[in-house]
RNA sequence: CGCGGGGUGGAGCAGUUCGGUAGCUCGUCGGGCUCAUAACCCGAAGGUCGCAGGUUCGAAUCCUGCCCCCGCAA
């Protein structure tokens, strides 16, 4: 069976991959176009065109999918198979597939549509998630499911290390169900409708983190947001990336305060317990241990973290 | 030329304003105390101060150029 790829996520090359080692024959791969990245704004193709280049399949990197319809119909593809492409479909896109388009969602839908299901379900505390094969139609992240495979979230799970098994998995999946279809066997379920929660993209103030929450939630949020786009606070005006924490026994103190720091960790008293940070970044420096913070006097007992946008906003004089 | 922070023994930092003995918290090694220890005490090793020029009697510090790391923004 002949097929199109298209997936825009460093991590889409894996059921790419998969896909072909399986024997299906991907024709072309159809991914975002190259952004201009990093401090010197160079201009970077993603993973996935990098890859479908090695692997020698032709790529289309078209800025809207909508306007090329007519481009994709003329690689003469059975089915498109989707895994987090980033762009919506129209029905003329569609349309350019006789068998359809499978999509790979890394969740257990109808739980978590849309852009950011992994990390969605470790803010949840959702205690598993999975992947879900389903034909794509005009609705987001509405179609019928084909295949559904589970996965535990573990405490230690960061949005990076479940993205990591949830492709793997996707990548198995969507190879059985292609085989299906190839075959005629696939079957469809419908998703209940009244189940169906949504999420969406993640942005950097996503990640900023409110001490008068509980400990546990802002453990969630520290690993929903790595390693991309990272929890944050502020402490003595500069801004902290959070990168690693776990929640400790509650010790005296007002939200924000560190009540603690030695080479086990920084403890923030929170809303509810108190959060052990294992290790930080602050802003120009690089990612430190928490025990290298301590020792450096980046930070000491006594000092506030806090700072989420409207704190600063009022402490600051506006912007 | 998007904005900004930084490079100092193995780690994290201070010292740079205003040139004049290489400092702090750790780690490492040796010794001691202890039933014992991640605790405590004593001692030791370990640094071309990112690189290259320049100014100077003298540069981590001042001037010029370059390399590298990082936060924000995209």
């Amino acid at each position: 069976m002949k097929i199109v790829f298209a997936g825009s996520d460093p991590r889409s090359p894996i059921p790419f991959r998969a896909l072909r080692e399986a024997g299906f024959c991907v024709a072309a791969v159809l991914t975002q176009p190259d952004k201009p990245t990093g401090r010197k704004r160079i201009l970077t193709p993603n993973p996935m065109k990098v890859a479908a280049q090695e692997a020698g399949v032709p790529v289309f990197d078209f800025a809207r999918v909508r306007d090329h319809a007519a481009a994709l119909a003329a690689v003469g593809a059975d089915c498109m198979v989707t895994c987090a492409y980033g762009q919506i479909l129209t029905a003329d896109v569609l349309a350019a597939f006789p068998r359809g388009v499978f999509n790979v969602h890394t969740s257990l839908l109808p739980r978590w549509r849309g852009a950011s299901p992994i990390q969605s379900a470790i803010l949840a505390g959702d205690a598993e998630t999975g992947v879900t094969i389903m034909r794509t139609e005009l609705g987001l992240d509405t179609g019928d499911v084909l295949l559904r495979a589970c996965l535990p979230i573990e405490e230690t799970d960061t949005a990076g290390t479940l993205a990591d098994k949830l492709f793997a998995l996707g990548a198995a999946c969507i190879v059985t169900a292609l085989t299906q279809v190839e075959q005629g066997t696939e079957t469809y379920e419908k998703q209940n409708e009244a189940d169906a929660t949504f999420c969406k993209k993640i942005k950097k103030e996503d990640g900023a983190l409110d001490f008068t929450g509980s400990a546990r939630q802002l453990c969630r949020l520290v690993r929903a947001m790595d390693p991309e786009p990272l929890a944050f606070t502020r402490c003595g005006g500069k801004l902290v990336n959070i990168l690693s924490a776990v929640p400790a026994e509650g010790a005296v103190g007002a939200c924000g305060e560190v009540v603690r720091a030695d080479k086990t960790g920084i403890y923030v008293a929170a809303g509810d317990g108190c959060l052990c940070i294992r290790s930080l970044q602050f802003e120009g420096g690089k990612r430190l241990s928490a025990a290298d913070a301590v020792n450096g006097r980046k930070v000491c007992v006594g000092d506030v973290f806090g700072g989420t946008a409207a704190a600063e906003g009022a402490d600051g004089g506006g912007r």
